[in-house]
DNA sequence: CTGTTAGCGCATTCAC
DNA sequence: GTGAATGCGCTAACAG
């Protein structure tokens, strides 16, 4: 015999406390009016019949999810799982639960946006590296639930960005620093690529510090491809093929980074004494590899945005908001002056 | 002056299609007690209206939560983060949503088994490489959810595990094959850690092969801390200033692993010629470090965890299921003969 | 202060 | 095959 019991609801509790359920209610959401002893009878009743509030319920009564949506290419860098723990530590605290979007293919890039973001799924929403889709710029804007980026900029959104120019900037002129004059940049960027402004400032970054340097950019130094290990192996290597290969790559993630330094080897170059090399972001790899890179707060974005969202949702501020997060140059081993 | 359009319900369908709400309601859920006509009238309508059925409401009435909970130490290991992956790919095709607990202190992990676990929150839960709290095992066996472990074991809990002791054996075998007969063992194996099957079975497939290879185990070769490579340096350290230190050392995380060859490098010790290590898991990191290991299916665990949940919800087994996972050596250029 | 009642949006009987 | 009615568990508005 099945002994299905069924779960214990409100009125359950206030049958046995002796009230109506709307006075449980009360205690149960610390509404003031309630007086203490029936406050003490309600806790009890709560405690011997172990009772908890059914979420379902209490979302479809109040119209509101208690939901936070994150919709991320989580596992793909090690930089966006550090965003998002960032972002659950403020969750953590409150009633909201967490829940993820893994965006790995382009269709479920699109199919996220379109359907399970919506205001009676999510009260708010955290897009963390992902371009979003001008299709749905509007319905996201339009929408009672709040959409913050993190890691990535659009005017109409308030967000927590990196000063991803300044960081490329700072990663050149380290570089320049040491008297180098042929620098290559490496990036994932790509118009094919969800993640996008952050690569497309650093190579503003870069490009102002060259200029502020006299040095010509040299097209052929500009290479990009995936995110991985291997492609950066390749396009270092195309790099350091060049007739007048470069005497330092600028890779704009510690990932792509090991990808430049495993070329380098291949092709019998000591680093940094043949070739610099610097990274970015700071993983925690970074460190092992003595790698030298530019420091961002990656846990700390998360933090700000999961932060500005829970304020969006509390009251709407009248124009986006941006924070804009500094960067840090990390030298360690793989940067030095150029060859004589 | 405010448009807020309310969204659009069952009845607005209902009412564009000139029909019953169960009617539409029926087309909603695929019931097959639906003229073609109507489908059609009740489908066009839907898309009109651009309607979408109101989850919450959806969920109480089914009496189900239609999501189902991860709780892991996610962020601080690569590893969980890809059992993760693997969970979420088979929920992505689903009409669940996954809700993320992350744990990572030790209050949070016995509150979330406590609060947030229950059948009114989700429909089932999946535990990766964390031990399941004695005082919770009887509840999440009566509950309606069922709880699915990944690489964590329990009799009573279906699961998927790794074969971890086999692993261990292989890991010790090898370097024993090599010539080693001071073979150290290094884990963060310990009691106060959450992460706890794993590393005991590692341990018990190391003795394995040291007895089967007529090796008396030594206490002082066995050392345990934290998980994070600083620990695993100085655990590696303590190891290799012993009198006589191991000529080689079976890490159980191929983090570990990276700690124990900054601690050679500090010793001037060169690896493998002077001190071989393996590692487990093989990260991605694992094959840039050119790192020995033992290979463990990490993002197949999630995936068959998943569907080992997915099966649970729709027809709980009679007893618990077990998937066990294989190991593979994986050899690279951190092992090698001991010194002569 | 507190009990009662009316929805929240949907699924699901039960008659027709 | 289809419409109308009932209930899921909770909150909030309304009397008292």
């Amino acid at each position: 015999m099945l002994d299905k019991k069924s779960p214990v609801t409100i009125r359950d509790v206030a049958r046995r406390a002796g009230v109506g359920v709307g006075t449980v209610s009360r205690v149960l959401n610390d509404s003031p009016s309630v007086s203490p002893a029936t406050r003490e009878k309600v806790r009890a009743a709560i405690s011997e019949l172990d009772y908890r509030p059914n979420p379902s319920a209490r979302r479809l009564s109040l119209g509101k999810t208690l939901t936070i949506g994150v919709i991320a290419p989580f596992f793909t860098r090690p930089s966006v799982v550090e965003r998002l723990r960032g972002i659950e530590s403020v969750l953590a605290d409150t009633e909201y639960d967490l829940i993820v979007y893994n965006v790995e293919s382009g269709n479920r890039y699109e199919t996220y946006f379109q359907e399970r973001v919506r205001q009676e799924r999510v009260d708010g929403l955290v897009v963390i590296s992902l371009r979003v889709p001008e299709a749905h710029v509007q319905r996201l804007l339009e929408s009672d639930a709040p959409t913050i980026l993190v890691d990535i900029s659009h005017p109409d959104f308030s967000r927590v960005i990196i000063d991803d120019v300044d960081g490329g900037y700072k990663a050149t002129q380290h570089l320049l620093d040491l008297g180098h004059r042929r620098v290559g940049f490496l990036s994932d960027y790509s118009d094919s690529t969800f993640h996008f402004t952050a690569n497309r400032d650093r190579y503003a970054g870069y490009i102002q510090a060259l200029k502020a340097g006299n040095i010509e950019p040299r097209p052929e130094y500009t290479v990009h491809g995936e995110h991985s290990r291997e492609s950066a192996y390749e396009l270092a290597s195309q790099l350091l093929s060049l007739d007048e290969p470069p005497t330092a790559i600028f890779a704009t993630s510690d990932t792509l980074a090991t990808g430049v330094l495993e070329a380098a080897d291949e092709h019998g170059l000591s680093v940094p004494d043949d070739l610099s090399v610097i990274g970015y972001d700071d993983i925690e790899m970074a460190e092992y590899l003595n790698l030298t890179t530019i420091r961002q707060q990656l846990f700390e974005s998360g933090v700000r945005g999961g932060e500005l969202l829970l304020e969006a949702i509390a009251s709407p501020p009248d124009e986006p908001r941006c924070i804009l997060l500094p960067t840090e140059l990390v030298v360690r081993a793989t940067t030095a002056p150029p060859p004589a």
